[in-house]
DNA sequence: CTGGGGACGGGGCCC
DNA sequence: AGGGCCCCGTCCCCA
């Protein structure tokens, strides 16, 4: 599956994203402030909007997704991101005792206070696999590895806007940008994700184009139009169809040409 | 209808 | 950890 994909289908994918609609805290620059702006130099921090610098406000999904009703939220957790907080006192209070079986009453009586006392070392005795922390009964380190640890396993920062999740928080934080849009151009107002997003953009107002076509000297401002372009000097191109051998430049070409059933003719 | 160009989006990698 | 860059991709438009 195509990895741009996976965002863009929260959308309508048949249009471009409206950027007026989102709720970004870009600010957005009436072009007519720009009577004249430089137009053979490139960028970039006299061009680039300085939000597009401002930090970003993140979320992880230990905090937004509506936990289940018998599942309180976890305390404490993240006013430091990733930061693993300390047991709930409830784990050690459980009464779930499942995994200590002593035969002997005195013994029993022993073990029972130090499953009380939370800094008793053997109160400790089920240990998380993946973190190592230690909770005296298995209903707390059940829990524990419900909330914390099997999550941390998984993808973790999810997106406050949508519903994607990542494993990393730099990843989320990039993800965010596409809904903040922070990079916005003097020029015309249009909001980026990313900063070389806009550069890109910015070549469309100056007419720069640098990447040129060793083949045919023709220049594009775009590497991937450069690249789509190259194709068209090969014989045989990148994308071929399966059925009937044909090779094409772009995808979008030969899915064209699967759709319009020429497989079906053969 | 097909092929190609322009503009742009998004995840991953590298420094 | 964050930013820059690369690669892969889509969508739209036009000849």
């Amino acid at each position: 599956m195509p990895r741009s994909f996976l965002v863009k289908k929260h959308f309508n994918s048949s249009k471009k994203p409206n950027y007026g609609e989102l709720d970004s805290h870009a600010v957005l620059i009436s072009p007519f402030l720009y009577e004249r702006y430089p137009v053979a130099v490139i960028p970039q921090a006299d061009l680039l909007s300085s939000v597009a610098y401002s930090p970003i406000t993140v979320w992880t999904s230990l905090l937004p997704p509506p936990l289940p009703s018998d599942l309180s939220p976890l305390s404490g957790y993240p006013s430091s991101l990733g930061r693993v907080s300390p047991p709930p006192q409830s784990d050690t209070s459980s009464k779930d005792h499942s995994g200590s079986e002593s035969p002997v009453s005195d013994e029993e009586e022993r073990l029972q206070a130090k499953l009380c006392d939370p800094h008793s070392i053997e109160a400790e005795k089920f240990q998380c696999s993946l973190c190592t922390k230690s909770y005296s009964t298995f209903s707390g380190l059940a829990k524990h590895k419900q909330l914390h640890c099997d999550a941390q396993a998984r993808k973790s920062f999810s997106c406050k806007y949508c519903d994607k999740e990542y494993v990393s928080l730099g990843a989320l934080k990039m993800h965010i940008r596409t809904h903040t849009l922070p990079c916005v151009c003097k020029i015309c107002g249009k909001a980026f994700s990313r900063p070389w997003l806009l550069q890109g953009h910015i070549r469309t107002h100056t007419g720069e184009k640098p990447f040129s076509c060793p083949h045919c000297n023709r220049a594009f401002a775009d590497r991937s139009n450069l690249r789509a372009h190259l194709q068209t000097h090969s014989d045989v191109k990148k994308y071929q169809c399966k059925s009937c051998s044909k090779t094409f430049s772009r995808m979008s070409l030969l899915h064209k040409h699967e759709e319009s059933g020429c497989c079906i003719a053969h």
